[in-house]
DNA sequence: TAGATTGTTAATCGATTAACAATC
DNA sequence: TAGATTGTTAATCGATTAACAATC
């Protein structure tokens, strides 16, 4: 089973598609059945070309005269971001942050299955935190070797950022969602990061208050 | 004091400039004193003709036969990006996300004093987060009329973000940090929003690890 | 001075937008 | 059928890269 109608697909294009997901699922909360593209545009503040384009790179959703059918578009968007992939996801470090995503984050809704946590507090080894058992850092090679793990969430200090991500790469690890601020590398092209850089973010959002 | 040679500066440099006062904090704490485009490009992957061009969207920072000067560049861009603007911010909504940030976010290190926190629990309100006041929700316009407050985080729920959004924006507020997953508008173009979609990131990531 | 490296102009590449034939 | 809207091809726009004269 392949989406892809072009094999190059760019990051601009990647990065929109949950955007497109998450206004298809508003509209189908609304109830709304069908929509063109004009008036998706409209509403996301693209344009309908645009969107026809990005759909286009993976395939044919639409009807001419019609639209897009919501429901059908989004689970099709929906399929190509791999959310009924049965992914499997686990967390390094638990403090603040750590606590926050898994008492809140939404992974079910994202696709993702979290299997375990992972610490070096004595305190927290053992417990349980929103049904995720924590174990120790220990545990972890093991852990890897006995279970599919797609992701791995780095919520650890900047300090052990990229030690902990090149042991978790040669662990095997495909995928990190890294929460450290850190650019983390690796000479292995297949391995993806995907960071969230507060700090980034925020200055940003400092520059553009003060050049309006 | 202007830095800007340019008037019209994209998104995408605006958004290398946060790296580039990363990586060049890196540089000045390894006590490194100058580097070429052409180094810093091969240590960030990026070509040393875009660092060039970026930087010149600003001014002229570096010497012909030498480079730039680390700690010189690096407080260039830092002003750039406002790190020495004494900027305010408050936050909205004290759950989980909002109390790792309190505890560990580094607001100083981008310039950011925060000032205040706002939440509807009774147990938070009047209590300290890492000398932050939480106060009661009915205090926030009053606070506001007296403060001068540059930012707000978002950390509330996504059923009350555009309306809190949208009452801000009339007591005046210009920028919102935006943690809510909610696609905030503003119908003033000055009103600018930084937005951290956890989701958006995470379903990128999920593409990622199955289309390599 | 000679070598290195900038800032900037020109060339290339890629992404966005426009246009339109196909067709529901 | 006539009107609407797609998917796609072509045109435009903008961003990245290359080249090079200026100069430290």
């Amino acid at each position: 089973m392949n989406f892809l109608k072009k094999d190059n697909i760019s990051d601009a294009v990647i990065r929109r598609l949950p955007r497109y997901y998450r206004q298809l699922t508003d509209l189908c909360n609304q109830g709304i059945v069908r929509i063109s593209s004009q008036s998706l545009g409209q509403e996301m503040g693209i344009t309908a070309s645009q969107i026809r384009q990005d759909f286009s790179c993976f395939g044919e959703f639409g009807q001419q005269g019609y639209g897009y059918h919501v429901e059908e578009l989004r689970r099709e968007i929906g399929q190509i971001l791999g959310v009924d992939k049965d992914h499997h996801l686990i967390m390094i470090g638990v403090g603040n942050l750590g606590h926050a995503l898994l008492q809140n984050f939404p992974f079910a809704q994202t696709g993702f299955t979290v299997d375990a946590a992972f610490d070096v507090a004595p305190n927290l080894i053992g417990t349980m935190i929103n049904n995720v058992p924590v174990y120790a850092m220990a545990d972890l090679a093991g852990f890897i070797r006995e279970h599919k793990v797609d992701v791995v969430v780095l919520t650890v200090p900047q300090s052990v950022a990229q030690d902990m991500a090149t042991s978790l790469i040669e662990m095997g690890i495909k995928g990190f969602w890294n929460f450290t601020n850190v650019e983390l590398a690796s000479e292995f092209p297949e391995v993806k990061f995907e960071n969230i850089h507060f700090a980034d973010s925020l200055l940003t959002l400092s520059y553009r208050v003060e050049n309006p």
